[in-house]
DNA sequence: ATCCTTGCAAAGCTTTTGCAGGAGA
DNA sequence: TCTCCTGCAAAAGCTTTGCAAGGAT
């Protein structure tokens, strides 16, 4: 079964922030930035989740933000995008082996995930035919979402 | 005819550098930068465009390829992409309307552009299907070019 | 007790901007 | 001449890192 991004149980959870740290010290402040992170599933920048992990404990750096999400993503546990601006976003990476691609609000910012078989493979063959080995893959559609194409006017 | 984004016609130039500057001054700055720009074609970031223009010109700062990298993006000749890294690389804008993606060789660099109508066709429906109005697209495949596969070890 | 982590602040990178001098139309 | 451009250098984001203090096992 797929579940959208936005939720995971709280074993997953305890899965993550609990005993995937992987040997490494299980702190506070990794806690509440792995708690927050998964929880609320989606794109974040650095300075989100710092504000967002604050609310748990209010003892946490922007540094230790980076330095836990650069773990996760080593990890291979989020994934680190940089859309059109040169800030970062994170995402968690737990399902579908990391295979899925994003609709971006240009005028919202709000990222809507989707996954297509079919694109998948058409890539496949592309990469094919130009004798190339694919080890990953990002593709992003820019545009306006339902609600921003019926609003006019919205930051 | 298809052409690849390695080469276009003194005449493609001439429109560019000379006439195309949307009537703004031609400087020798902007007329070195677009040379060298439009000329090799591929994928480069600020500074490599400045230490190239600097062959044809040695007067220019590194702000100048910035400002003129930012008139022809604004004015849909150039594209700026973010890809794994925070740089941007520049590449030129002049055909298909802009729409190709990439093959991205993660050991040695090379970007390989591709088009594929039938994966536009899908982007296309997917948009639909979240009632989602796209303006733009970016599509790039990590991985591994024929040259890399081959040879174990290149930087 | 030992080693890993953290916060702070400073440094690093890339990109942008203010300003006064200089070049193009 | 009158703007528009440019170089320089400083400023501005975002991210990384050195260091000494603090916390986890």
């Amino acid at each position: 079964m797929k579940k959208s991004a936005n939720s995971y149980s709280d074993q997953d959870l305890g899965e993550l922030y609990a005993a995937k740290m992987l040997g490494l010290k299980l702190t506070k402040q990794r806690e509440a930035i792995t708690k927050v992170f998964f929880r609320a599933g989606g794109h974040r920048s650095a300075e989100e989740i710092l504000s967002q992990a604050r609310e748990v404990d209010a003892r946490i750096s922007l540094a230790t933000i980076y330095r836990t999400m650069k773990i996760l993503t080593d990890n291979g546990l989020a994934k680190a995008h940089r859309f059109k601006d040169g800030q970062a976003l994170f995402e968690p990476n737990l399902h579908e082996g990391g295979r899925h691609d994003h609709l971006i609000c240009t005028r919202c910012n709000t990222i809507i995930e989707f996954f297509n078989e079919e694109i998948e493979r058409l890539q496949q063959m592309v990469a094919d035919e130009h004798k190339f080995l694919v080890t990953s893959h990002r593709m992003e559609l820019y545009g306006l979402c339902t609600i921003c194409q019926k609003n006019p006017n919205t930051a």
